[in-house]
DNA sequence: CTGAAAGCGCTAACAA
DNA sequence: TTGTTAGCGCTTTCAG
């Protein structure tokens, strides 16, 4: 079963290959009558243009790169995020003809140059990813740290998210929030924080903002949650900018024998199973993750196509899942 | 900027593109001189082959597929063991100059021929997915059902793991074990329930297999577990084939107030952040996603240049994370 | 409006 | 041992 190429269809059809190429990509001017029938015969042969010799010819690759940031090697931030960014990412690049490879956090640069992409998105970047230098367009999922020259990113009101939270914990009784944060540099972190600092100020409050030390898995977030509840005034609310880092907190809550939600709230960023299973459940922002995922891809891909220009973004709205942590 | 094309290496070396070819390749013979020559010129004017044209020249794309088996569209059966498989894999063809593309589960058939990928990686495969119908090897994780031709697999010993879980389970003082599996098809839940058979025969127990219905979430464990703890002699152990299964277990038992461990065990396949996050943290079988995904890229790799034959296959060694779960 | 022909950068017969 | 040359299948000027 030999492939059938342009050739086969010009032959066919009685026209050139020429005629052929510009019917099947819309090129130039042409009886609309020829298009169709060459068209026609296309599909009748079954044909299917070669990647391999289009991304010769046209010097793309119609391959797309994706990265999660901000993390060292084999470390991953929100397993469900990822995998819903992912899965949604390919779906959406395999509709348009293009294939998403998967970067892994701390691959070397040559090996990721060497894939040739056409363009990347980085999922909550630091700076500090390969595809920036790599001198393709690059979107991000949560806004490109200053002069990283992204194409374009999506992101969240995470300002707006927070207030959300907040209020709806303070409308719950709560009076002394305070954050546990992931390393600053992650715009959604950084977001977060400066939102929670605001809202303090208005309302009057101190805040408290501890930082998770190294990488970010639930056990890092036990000695800080340790060391914020054993305050002399411990905060009677938490929200914290990873789940993981919220089920260590609900394991120090544990320890301490602080019951959750009556002494204590919980509310974290990422819906995730995770935060579904625990006990009480927790409330969560869910990013929608699939949204987002879409218009990175489709705006990385107009960036690819129309070589017009200038950065574009857009905003996704985040939702809060109240459950049981924050429910007194 | 232009690209370093093999013949302006062989400008520079004197030389034809054939022998640049060939020296960079380590085909035909040639002083090695010659060759080292050649490679240094190479090096000092910065070449990179063009995977693009090498594609279009040898028919192969340097593209892997990889996509998890055995679910409907938009779900997945273990965040993590996933996110595991599909880093270390993406690492791995990297390092040989492969790039992994992400296939959806659901995927349209169209979406991913057009990608022209040289193999593909099926994770948990039923059979019905798709890469088998695509004439290129592949290469599962976990075995391949029969008739499904895949070029080899890699898998556990999943009965010598099983009858070390009932193991553990009965020195522990648990006596009557059940198994809460997903649906049948993927060889470890096929192999877990036949070795949990072959181990209640031979102490003279009735065995209890309960299925979930639908889709592999802890929701559906629910209805499930609740059936399976109200018997009248219900069972003081649960082994499940999913992380999340477990979840859904401990919250019925919950609800029933049954005491985890001591009135009831639980164990699990696939050891996960959810299953060390919960209270009491459960007990699971590490199955290794790292090395499992190295092997089965590098098999795949031997069946997409060796183009020898026959199927061959990796065992990876699964280990018993002990947790609370089970300590009674 | 349509066709001929020159590449894209590399590989692999086949010659020399 | 090394070089010449013909593709791989498509896109895209440039003529006709």
């Amino acid at each position: 079963m030999k492939r059938v190429s342009i050739q086969d269809i010009a032959d066919a059809a009685g026209v050139s290959i020429t005629t052929v190429s510009h019917a099947l990509n819309g090129k130039g001017r042409m009886p609309d009558e020829t298009r169709a029938r060459i068209q026609r015969t296309a599909d009748e042969l079954g044909y299917r243009a070669s990647k391999r010799a289009r991304a010769l010819a046209t010097g793309r690759s119609y391959t797309l790169l994706m990265q999660i940031g901000g993390v060292g090697v084999g470390m991953l931030p929100d397993f469900s995020f990822f995998v819903e960014q992912v899965n949604t990412a390919s779906a959406t690049a395999l509709e348009r003809g293009y294939g998403l490879v998967v970067v892994p956090p701390g691959a070397p640069p040559g090996a990721i140059s060497q894939l040739e992409a056409d363009g990347a998105i980085v999922v909550d970047p630091t700076g500090d990813e390969l595809p920036f230098e790599l001198g393709i367009p690059v979107v991000t999922v949560g806004r490109p740290p200053r002069g990283t020259g992204a194409a374009g990113w999506v992101d969240h009101d995470m300002h707006a998210a927070t207030r959300m939270t907040l209020d709806h914990l303070a409308a719950a009784g709560y009076e002394r929030p305070a954050i546990v944060a992931t390393r600053p540099g992650q715009s959604y972190v950084d977001d977060t924080v400066e939102a929670y600092e605001q809202w303090c100020a208005e309302h009057s409050l101190r805040p408290i903002v501890a930082r998770l030390a190294g990488l970010p898995t639930e056990t890092a977030a036990v000695p800080v949650a340790r060391k914020l509840l054993r305050r002399r005034r411990p905060p009677d609310a938490i929200h914290t900018t990873l789940d993981r880092a919220a089920v260590g907190v609900l394991s120090v809550a544990r320890e301490l024998r602080l019951r959750v939600p009556r002494d204590l709230a919980l509310t974290a960023i990422s819906d995730s199973p995770l935060l579904r299973a625990v006990d009480p459940p927790v409330t969560a922002l869910d990013v929608r993750a699939a949204p987002m995922a879409r218009a990175a891809v489709e705006l990385l891909l107009s960036a690819i196509e129309d070589t017009d220009g200038r950065p574009r973004s857009v905003t996704v709205a985040a939702s809060l899942v109240a459950r049981g942590s924050s429910a007194r």
